[in-house]
DNA sequence: GCCGTCACG
DNA sequence: ACGTACGTGACGGCA
């Protein structure tokens, strides 16, 4: 494969700064990224100056940066001094890859960095969300056919980039900004070709901020409490552990699914249910079987649950709690998901446990500053009424219009009992039909999420369809929608591919159908909270507040908020999420605070 | 580095 | 006959 110089049409060189000084006494060239990683490894910045080679275009209104390190010298301007009045200058638009990272960097370092943004990393996902891999190298060799120079190359046995000579450092710095650069040229323009310049320009690129500020904000924990809390779960472990011996008749790595399964098939002889790709199943469902027929299963559950809690949860956050802010700063990652959510890793604060008594005790330990409340803003059901809004169903959108309880509602269909007489139990089953719509059900799933006969669960989706001829005309509209497009759309015009929706393989082609069912629901609820995140932010922004955005869990939205704002933000809120968009339902928040994450649910 | 498991929406 | 709910991330075990 021919590699293209870059170099030969992106002007790279140093140029002047804007005060007209030269810049071209930088030396030790230095790209940002290898800055950061100084930063993050020794936890301190090695750099005392930093100068910055820049190359922008006024006509366009942009400008591509490539922060390089210089020596410090008596003629030489402070490089932040040069590039920050550009940086900072809202009315030049920024091209890179991954911008909310170089934005959080230059932060650090008293950079904030405004204007348009123009990211390739983004713009690499919207054209293709089913991609796992992003970075700059790989989007570089797939749309550029350029093979980025290897960091470890340039490093070769040096201990850091700095040692690296300035000869070859300035051109690997450079490559950086010029690949984003030329991406920035075809990547955006294949995004206007596909319908994808609005979805980029009013969500994807002004979230970037918002993201950029939650990560900076953090969340405040309570670390003595998280202490207590493993000491106890350390106590609870080790009884069950003794325990589990004792009525395995033996000791074993509890932990191991294959020590496991040879005491529950081998020495207990219990009956093996579902297998995996490596053998007998041992996972919940399966134990909670065998815990009718034996003692050991429910105990090796409860082991499970609190392995989980002390290890995942417990004993991990108080490592990821920043020394100098004393607070959690997870990373919000926006090109991870097929269906356009967020993921949130380093901690993962998406998946905090909530459910039971432990679930309660761990969000207790996320707390507000002192003066502050949490405020959790959470859309109800907002999943089923994107599906009623965009299958147009009557009955749907009556109950929502209506303000019915949902699946008291659809148990009443599927029963065929009035309203008034659904009892709890046809509620549940209700519940997880509900989901099961949304997930493209089979009987065969809904069976066994049940605990049914396959029978039993395919009549009941035939009631529900029966009684929800929008859904199902939906279903099949889409269906073929994926396979005429090969995608599918939410309601912002998001597309996720769905190749395998042709697959000569039933099982490949189901799953695809199922996918191609999902998408556009689950798609549609992140694109509504994301323009949700955005308003409440500009309204932050706009006004002297002192509240601020924490996390996003889907469909929730966490704040920190001065006591003294509790009622107008509350409001605020409310209003800014609820109006985000308007469909031919209604849409719920529900709004709650407290001094803590549990609290304020 | 993959697998099974399980925490969340 | 086969294998099935959608979307994630983190952990320990094991090769």
């Amino acid at each position: 494969m021919k590699q293209r110089s870059l170099f030969d049409e992106v002007d790279t060189a140093p140029s002047p700064s804007p005060e007209g000084r030269p810049a071209d006494k930088i030396e030790n060239a230095r790209p940002i990224r290898e800055l950061a990683y100084d930063i993050e490894s020794t936890g301190k910045n090695p750099v005392s100056n930093i100068a910055v080679g820049i190359s922008f275009c006024k006509e366009k209104g942009a400008a591509c940066y490539v922060p390089v390190r210089h020596t410090a010298g008596p003629n030489i301007p402070d490089a932040f001094t040069v590039v920050k009045p550009v940086l900072e200058d809202g009315g030049i638009a920024k091209i890179g890859h991954n911008l909310k990272y170089d934005i959080l960097i230059l932060r650090k370092e008293g950079i904030h960095v405004a204007g348009k943004l123009y990211d390739t990393m983004l713009a690499s996902y919207l054209l293709n969300p089913n991609r796992t891999e992003h970075s700059l190298e790989s989007v570089g060799l797939e749309y550029l056919h350029h093979k980025k120079r290897a960091f470890t190359e340039v490093l070769g046995k040096r201990e850091t980039f700095a040692d690296v000579p300035v000869d070859e450092a300035t051109p690997y710095a450079a490559e950086d900004a010029a690949l984003a650069w030329e991406l920035r040229g075809m990547l955006f323009d294949m995004l206007e070709a596909e319908g994808l310049a609005t979805l980029y320009s009013d969500i994807e690129m002004p979230l970037i901020y918002v993201l950029a500020d939650i990560e900076q904000n953090g969340i405040k924990v309570d670390t003595k409490r998280l202490e207590e809390l493993s000491k106890e779960l350390e106590l609870e472990l080790d009884a069950l552990q003794s325990k589990i011996y004792s009525l395995a008749g033996e000791e074993f790595n509890i932990n191991s699914p294959k020590q496991l399964g040879r005491i529950l098939f081998d020495v207990l002889k219990l009956k093996p249910g579902k297998k995996t790709k490596t053998g007998f199943s041992t996972n919940v469902d399966v134990l909670e079987e065998l815990a009718k027929s034996h003692d050991l299963p429910a105990e090796i559950l409860n082991y499970r649950t609190y392995y989980k809690l002390k290890t995942t949860y417990v004993d991990a956050l108080p490592k990821l709690i920043n020394e100098q802010t004393g607070r959690i700063h997870t990373s919000f990652n926006q090109t991870v998901t097929a269906t356009g959510r967020l993921s949130s890793s380093d901690p993962n604060m998406q998946n905090i446990p909530v459910r039971g008594e432990w679930g309660t005790k761990i969000r207790e330990v996320f707390i507000a500053e002192k003066g502050n409340v949490l405020v959790s803003a959470d859309y109800s059901q907002i999943e089923l009424r994107i599906l009623a809004h965009l299958c147009g169903d009557e009955g749907l959108i009556a109950a929502f219009r209506n303000n019915i309880d949902i699946h008291t509602r659809t148990a009443s269909e599927i029963f065929g009992v009035p309203v008034e007489e659904v009892d709890i139990e046809q509620r549940r089953v209700a519940k997880t039909v509900n989901f099961g719509v949304i997930y493209g059900m089979s009987a065969f799933g809904l069976s066994e999420a049940l605990g049914i006969p396959a029978k039993e669960a395919s009549a009941i989706i035939d009631h529900y369809f029966a009684r929800h001829r929008g859904v199902q005309d939906y279903m099949e509209s889409t269906l073929e929608t994926a396979r005429a497009d090969g995608y599918v759309k939410t309601l912002l015009g998001r597309k996720r591919p769905i190749p395998e929706i042709h697959s000569p393989n039933n099982n490949i082609r189901m799953q695809a159908e199922r996918m191609a069912i999902n998408s556009p629901v689950q798609g549609s609820a992140a694109d509504l909270i994301k323009i949700a995140m955005i308003r409440i932010w500009k309204r932050l922004k706009d006004s002297t507040l002192k509240t601020r955005m924490i996390l996003q869990i889907h469909d929730e939205l966490l704040f920190e908020v001065p006591e003294a704002e509790l009622d107008i933000i509350s409001k605020m809120i409310r209003e800014e999420m609820e109006g985000a968009l308007t469909l031919s339902v209604p849409l719920h928040v529900e709004v709650g605070h407290g001094r803590n994450w549990s609290e304020a649910h």
